[in-house]
DNA sequence: CTGAAAGCGCTTACAG
DNA sequence: CTGAAAGCGCTTACAG
């Protein structure tokens, strides 16, 4: 029975033939229906609901509850269990660029590993940016069960409230007592540096992200550390937040000036911000890679069709995501998690946007 | 202070200098401890917290509430608040493909119209599918606000229990009492169908999506409808979910028939199936537009970059957030809302991948 | 094995 | 303007 018009149109505001029920209010079924129509109490149906019966409910009683469950469709009520319990079973995945293509693999992972007795709810702002420690208050006062926090900033996890379980993912460079799965972006890096080296770079532009996000800052230490071992100078004064047209703008506006410093490569901190290289490029009829190379980080599926295809590093996204969840689990169980946490490996993926480009 | 010690590693079980709190539990702060300080009783600090003084709390104790949250720290449990109030403050955006670009923009869209007040949670579920009305049960269980329902298909709605104020989004085609703001998917399919005859073309694939989706039977409904007004033969017998790596692989296996069939054209019902397309017709040589014209809708920021550009429908994505979010807020202020619903008009974007392409 | 009762943290009539 | 009290829907010791 959908009662929409209760909402939207008041046009029988007399004769609505609801509530059936002698509902509390809208037609909500309460533990204390269940309970009258069983013949029980109300500890026994909450008993039954959440699967502790061994030793304290009896057979028979089990099936009246879940009987009545089934004829009155109760649904246990989140809020009030909840409250009850100290905490909800909602996992919070905290994130700055949640519409990313390879965030759908991330989010995945973290599915398939805390299965369905938890409830995935992704926190949300503006693309590229972390939420606010308000924000983050807010959802706390959900009680969530845990906290998955993806590519935190160090003063991010600095204003954040104890938390109780939480894990980190993509947290390169941050220090915490959190356990975390990471990507060795900073291995990525340096054979990012090895591979235009070995194609006679000599100058490159890095562009980073803007929100101070550890992993960015690992990774453009580590191409920095690995540029200089051959003897790349490398320009790193462009930042962007996660977007295509915003990284586009800022190449615009830095191209003339790196171009005449020489840079004849470009090495975005993710591939999104190559992406709006690579089109502001066309747009400006600037030969990749003949005039200039470009590279990503997270091998997003796009990066393959891009034109040309996207030389970047591979990041595993799904196994992030698993990794992650199941460390939440074991949190969640009590267990202690090894440290210092997971990391998983990154490649190397070349593409046209580099191969046989050259410099000077 | 970040007790995190205390979730992740027990290191000082016997000298935890916690809890500075008489705390219920892990150092919480109740409205009690404020009233305490305060020297009020509980009902004025909700009274407070909650705004709603004017006329019931002198100014004077409305300063030493503020002081004595302000010092304590205090933030009003969701929990116990929700309980209390009937309902939360969380609006619930469902939607069967969260993690694409498309959807950064909707979802900033909805973030501006609903503002601070409401906290915008995603329900996820895996790429492309639509949450179980299992899922959904639960999430109506946190007794959300407000629920903004992306693309359902017929089952899902009808499935939902009632669930008080709803807004659907890109619902076109879609029976329901619900307020809905809608693109005029059915004229884009039509200029698409009127741009291929323009060309030349005279068999045409359509490639859809395999959920059921209300939005994507009227892409495909009007698509073919505008194909037979210009004499157009439509191949349609292959679906999948929204992801580059199956539609790529969809096509790998409809592309023989399809060129035996006389197929100069094939119509992706997303943008994401058309890159698939691209993808694959890169692998297996097949020239686009040359030898295949390729179309799809949404006209993500990857379609302008893509080899080559992709013909597209151009969907409004961060106004159609808004409208939504515009629209829940009237309702949750419990106005009418005008009936049908709210047509943002979609436009046609010609690009590489149709351009000047021609059939037999 | 079972139920009455207290409690989770808050909000809202209600009486003053 | 203020506070004591009831109640939101559930869970968990507790006594039987």
């Amino acid at each position: 029975m959908f009662a929409s018009h209760r909402y939207y149109r008041c046009m029988h505001p007399v004769t609505d033939p609801l509530p059936a029920f002698p509902a509390t209010s809208a037609g909500r079924v309460t533990a204390a229906m269940v309970a009258a129509r069983a013949g029980v109490s109300t500890a026994t149906v909450s008993l039954v609901t959440n699967g502790k019966t061994t030793g304290r409910v009896s057979a028979e009683n089990i099936a009246k509850v879940e009987d009545a469950v089934a004829e009155l469709g109760y649904v246990v009520d989140g809020l009030g269990s909840s409250l009850a319990k100290g905490r909800s079973n909602i996992v919070i995945l905290v994130a700055p660029d949640v519409s990313n293509p390879f965030f759908a693999k991330v989010i995945a992972g973290v599915r398939e590993a805390i299965g369905d007795d938890y409830q995935l709810l992704l926190s949300v702002t503006d693309a590229g940016l972390t939420p606010s420690p308000a924000d983050v208050r807010n959802l706390l006062s959900l009680r969530p069960a845990g906290l998955l926090v993806d590519a935190p900033s160090a003063q991010f996890l600095a204003e954040l409230p104890s938390a109780g379980p939480m894990v980190l993912l993509d947290a390169a460079g941050v220090v915490s007592d959190a356990p975390s799965v990471n990507f060795d972006v900073a291995r990525g890096a340096e054979m990012l540096a090895d591979h235009l080296a070995s194609l006679g770079h000599r100058t490159v532009a890095y562009l980073d992200s803007v929100t101070g996000t550890e992993t960015f800052r690992v990774r453009k230490e580590a191409f920095c550390r690995g540029a200089a071992a051959h003897g790349i100078r490398v320009v790193a004064d462009v930042a962007t937040t996660i977007d295509m047209g915003a990284s586009a703008q800022a190449f615009a506006r830095a191209w003339p000036a790196w171009a005449q410093t020489g840079v004849s490569a470009v090495v975005c901190c993710t591939d999104t911000h190559a992406y709006g290289v690579l089109q502001e490029a066309r747009v400006a009829r600037i030969e990749v890679p003949g005039q200039l190379a470009v590279t990503g980080f997270d091998d997003l599926p796009f990066s393959a069709t891009s034109n040309p295809g996207l030389t970047t590093v591979h990041l595993p996204a799904g196994e992030l995501g698993r990794a992650a969840g199941r460390q939440l689990l074991l949190l969640l169980a009590g267990e202690q998690i090894p440290r210092p946490g997971l990391t998983l490996e990154s490649t190397l993926v070349i593409r046209g946007s580099t191969a046989g480009s050259a410099a000077d």
